[in-house]
Parts: structure tokens; C-alpha cells; sequence
DNA sequence: TTGTAGGCGTTATCAG
DNA sequence: CTGATAACGCCTACAA
């Protein structure tokens, strides 16, 4: 069943029942009625690979993430692929791993599929090569970066204020009497970068002398956090608040202090970061920074929307965090 | 930058060009290598779109699933779409949010854009409605249903084998010297409901007589796990062990008995189920069944793989699932 | 072994 | 307002 079936049985050409298909001018309103007719009964649908071979492009849009096993790249995504959707887009979703060549592989194919943009959730490309790779291959099609920094004509960026809400933290921990308190660090991805240096600012501002030692790196996850308390109490620096870069993570470092019998928040106060699961799958609930997922992915797709219409669009948004106060401060 | 550049570059037809880009034979070695040649240095691959056209699809594959934010869903469509990646198909992400009619929407849409075929997450659809729908518009491309009971000539279901998992379950808490097992439901889904008639008919078979009076229901997440907790206590029936249909309500179930100074596992047993990140979230650590996500995931594409290169295959194929065995038992 | 020509289903450009 | 007809980029008989 295809156009020239359809304007058969409605006794027209088929550049007529293309009009009528595209809410075209130029019809008779009577010649449309009765093509609509015909299309209704017909349960046609245009194929899009044709309409694609016209324009060139089919109306997809790439997702590219890391792992979308990760909770807060899943949230992100969900939201992107709902709104996507109501836009008309179908989007493909891409797990490269982090791996580099992956990437590569995935934006190549995305590129020979012709879509109409990529949206990539996190920092996907950690090198500048790829970056570069991106920008000269593939100016043709936007590309928008949430929560990471690239710069090229056709990248766009939408942002998590990470200073904001570590800001946050620093204030709330101010207001419950903490002077001692310690960041632990648990990747060295943009914003996970953007966060320890947010903290080491915002504590010298606050008049802390050591900031930087204050400031703790472990790897991710539950084991990350329950790692890093044995080095903190090793390290004999006094605390009595820990900010971590992500739940899991907090939830690792409360575990383990509450072994070793250190209650929460009585004798530690602890705050996590991204509002995940996790922050209430443990006890006390945790405390937690808000990263904006749903926001963030509907201003990205707004964003792409308006590029593709060729509006006048700025270069990077960035937008606030918010903190949850639960019972772990 | 499209096939006849190639050819014109390398002084040879477009014919002569498609035979090598698809590896087809007739194609004297050095002619074939001199456009090799000119493919290499033109960074040139040809259009997925105009392929299509030809072919009446693209090499894109439908994952639909109710909320990739669902962990156990997310876990699903990773494995699906690093597998269908190997084998050179996209993958298409549709979260249904479990409406009908967002369910008709996307399959409709992926029809239009020529999916090879699509992979169902769950019970994506729940009523009969849509199944027949399904069946009789899009019977020319496969559908695997995973953990989902459908039934038509283009449907293929891979599914986890609960009665297997419900069974290593009471083995081990037999083991463990448990007679006074709960169950406890948290959704109504296909495998949500085999797990419970699982349980009902397992126990039976092992002499319990009130089998069906042991099986509590409650609403999905930690929520629903520390609410059925309050209603076993008020049902004041006798039980030293409690299997639970999910983690998330096996943590939140945990967390409430916690509350009320029940030790686990020493007053009270529990046993999980998807083997989900929360299960290592809590204290102590969950056991809990392992529903094989991947291995499910890597059954599911190979047999699609082999439905599409028209091989025999079977329509339906269930694999047994693993019982973790953690701290809370 | 190679090339020519037709077709895949649309949209877009012209004539009428 | 409507209808031929030429792209779009590729694959595939069929010819040479």
C-alpha cells in the first residue's frame, strides 16, 4: 500500500495526495475531503525511509550514554525519549561503554542512519581527539551535551549549576553548626570534577584554610564509600559532615561508619548527590542533591527543537540544583 | 559524497562499486581493490536510507519497554542493545509509561520506519486488544515478547522460568529449617502472577495446606514492602521466613521489621527477588533470585537473529533462574 | 567481469 | 488547483 494505491482509489495524481498527506495549500477543499476519505479507510502510513531518502533524514534522534544501567542516565534518558517522542522523533539509544572507539562506532552508524541530532547524556567522549573527530565529520547535525563541556559551531550544552548545589550543601551543613566537613569525590568526569572544585572554592570563600585536604577521592559505587571511611579515620582529620559526589557512594560511607558505630546524622552528617534510589533504600534516608534530570532533559529537547526550526538558540544553559533534606543531616 | 563519486573516482560503474561495498562476487581482485581504495581515502558510507528504500527497512531494531527507569528494565535493554549493536542494528528505545495506546503509537511508528523487528520488555501490553492488533498489522516482522505470555504466528517469547526460581527459594529456607513461609506479590503482571501460583502450587505439593492464605499482596516498591509488613503482623499468622516478589519490597518489608526489633535473619528470613542494585543497598544484604537479565537479553537477539536469517527456531524458550544466597537468609 | 537501466516510495519542480 | 516527471542513493536483474 503506498501513494500511487492511494491516489488510484481517490482518482487523483499522486503530487495530490502528497499535498493533502503534508497539509499542503493548493488543494481543493472538496479533492482533499475525498483523499482524506480514502486515507482513512486505507490504514496507509507514508514509509518514512522514502521521505527520508528526500529529505535525507529520518526523524530520529541519537542518545548516546555511557551505561543506561546507570539509574540517573536511565531517568535522563526516559525523560529524552518521551519528549522526543511527542516531538515525533524516535530515539536511539546508544551504550558505549565508555569506551572511546565504541563511540565512534555508534555516532558513525547514527550518521549514516541520518538523524536529525544527538543528545549525549554525561561525558560520553573523555578526549579531546573524538571531540575534534565529532566537530569536522559531522557539522552538519547538532549535538547536545548535557552535563559535560565540549565546544565546537554545532555542539550545545544544558548544565547542572553543580557550584549551586554544593553551595547548597555547604549552606545546610552551616546552618545544623558544621565546621569540619569533608567532600568525597568519586569520578573524575566533568561534573564529577566540577563538583571538587566547586567544594575547595566554596570553602575558601568560607574562610577554610585547608580546603584542598579536605577533599577525598574514591572509586564509585557502595564499595567506593565504605572504602574511603577507613581512610578518612586513618587520616585522623577531625569531621563531622561528608558531602560525597553521588548516593551510592554515601550510602557505602554511612554503612560503614554506622559498623563502626558512628550514628547518623548524631555523630557524622552525610549528604549524597544525584537523588537516587538508594538515598531512600537506606537508613537514615539520605539527604541528597537534586541533579534536575527531568528538567534538564526537557530543556535539551526544547533546545534541539528549536535548533532544528533554525531559531536563534544560546550556546549553553545552565540551571540550578536543589537540595532534598532527609534524615541523614 | 554518494556511490557515483566513488565510482566516478575510481573509473568504474556504480554497479561495479555496490558489488564491492557488499562484498558480492564478480569482481575481478584488482578492480575490487582499486575502489577499495578510493573507499578508504573518501571516509564514504552509503546511505542507511537509501538501502532501505531498496530493502523496505533499515537495520533497526524496537525495544519497548513500560520505563527504562526500572531498573530490572534498564539492565534488559542494555544487554539488548549492545547485542543488537554487534550484529549491526540500532537500537530504538519506546517507554510505553504502560499505556495501550502509547503501545500502538510507537509500534505503529516503528512499522512506518521499517524495524527489522522488536523486542518486548515485560508485559508491555496487557490486554488481548493488542495483541490481536498487533498480530494482524505487522505480521511480517518478528516480535519477541520477553517474560510475557503472547501468542500469534510472528511471536516469540523468551522467558525466565519462575516456578524454577520459587522452588530454589523454599529449598533453601526448607534447608534452613523454615516451615512458616510468606509470599508476597507486588504487581500483577505475567510473571508477578506465575511467581504467586507458582508459590501456591509448589507449597502444596511440599504439604502446606493453606497455601493460598500465605500469599499477601501489596503495591510495588519499598512502600508497598513495609505496608504488608503491618498487615502479616495484624493477620497475626505465624511465619519465620518471607519471600518477596521484588528487592525493593523486600528491603522496605526489612526495614519495617527492622523497626519493630525483629532481627533478620534470625527472627525473621527474607529472600528477594531480580537481584537488583538494592539488594546490596541494605543491611544485611539481601538474598535474592537472580532473574538472568542478561543471559535472557543475549537469548533473546540470537534467537531474532536467527529469525530473520529464515532459520528454524523454536517459539518459545525458558531458562531456569539462580538463587543468590546473601545475608538476610 | 563489467555496465546500463529500472525500481524502491516520497517530495519538489514545473507545466498545464 | 492539478498532474507529469525528475530527483533522492542504492540494489539488482539483465545485457554486453
Amino acid at each position: 500500500m503506498n501513494i500511487y494505491d492511494i491516489a488510484k482509489e481517490a482518482g487523483v495524481s499522486i503530487s495530490t495526495v502528497s499535498r493533502v498527506l503534508n497539509n499542503k495549500p493548493n488543494v481543493r477543499i472538496e479533492t482533499r475531503k475525498r483523499v482524506e476519505a480514502v486515507l482513512k479507510k486505507s490504514d496507509y502510513a507514508p514509509s518514512s525511509i522514502a521521505r527520508g531518502l528526500v529529505s535525507k533524514s529520518l526523524d530520529t534522534v541519537g542518545i548516546l550514554t555511557i551505561d543506561i544501567r546507570v539509574p540517573h542516565y536511565a531517568e535522563t534518558a526516559y525523560i529524552l525519549e518521551r519528549e522526543l517522542f511527542k516531538l515525533g522523533y524516535n530515539a536511539i539509544l546508544c551504550n558505549t561503554g565508555g569506551k572511546a572507539e565504541n563511540g565512534i562506532d555508534y555516532i558513525t552508524t547514527l550518521m549514516q542512519t541520518g538523524v536529525r541530532g544527538v543528545v549525549l547524556i554525561g561525558s560520553v567522549f573523555q578526549n579531546k581527539y573524538i571531540e575534534t573527530s565529532l566537530i569536522n565529520s559531522f557539522s552538519h547535525i547538532p549535538f547536545i551535551v548535557m552535563n559535560a563541556q565540549l565546544s565546537a559551531d554545532n555542539i550545545y550544552s544544558v548544565l547542572l549549576n553543580q557550584k549551586h548545589g554544593m553551595a547548597l550543601c555547604l549552606d545546610h551543613l552551616a546552618e545544623k553548626g558544621h565546621t569540619d566537613i569533608l567532600y568525597v569525590q568519586d569520578a573524575e568526569t566533568f561534573s564529577g570534577t566540577n563538583k571538587a572544585s566547586a567544594f575547595i572554592e566554596l570553602s575558601e570563600k568560607r574562610g577554610i584554610a585547608d580546603a584542598a585536604e579536605r577533599l577525598f577521592k574514591t572509586k564509585r559505587g557502595v564499595e567506593g564509600g565504605r572504602e574511603v571511611i577507613d581512610r578518612i579515620l586513618e587520616s585522623k582529620r577531625k569531621f563531622s559532615a561528608i558531602v560525597f559526589g553521588d548516593d551510592n557512594s554515601a550510602v557505602g560511607g554511612m554503612q560503614r561508619l554506622q559498623e563502626l558505630h558512628r550514628r547518623i546524622p548524631d555523630d557524622v552528617a552525610i549528604i549524597g548527590w544525584n537523588n537516587t534510589k538508594s538515598s531512600t533504600l537506606c537508613v537514615p534516608y539520605l539527604t541528597t542533591v537534586d541533579n534536575q534530570n527531568e528538567m534538564l532533559g526537557i530543556i535539551s529537547v526544547k533546545l534541539l527543537e528549536n535548533i532544528l526550526a533554525g531559531g536563534k538558540v544560546s550556546r549553553s544553559i545552565s540551571i540550578d540544583s536543589g537540595l532534598i533534606v532527609r534524615d541523614s543531616t
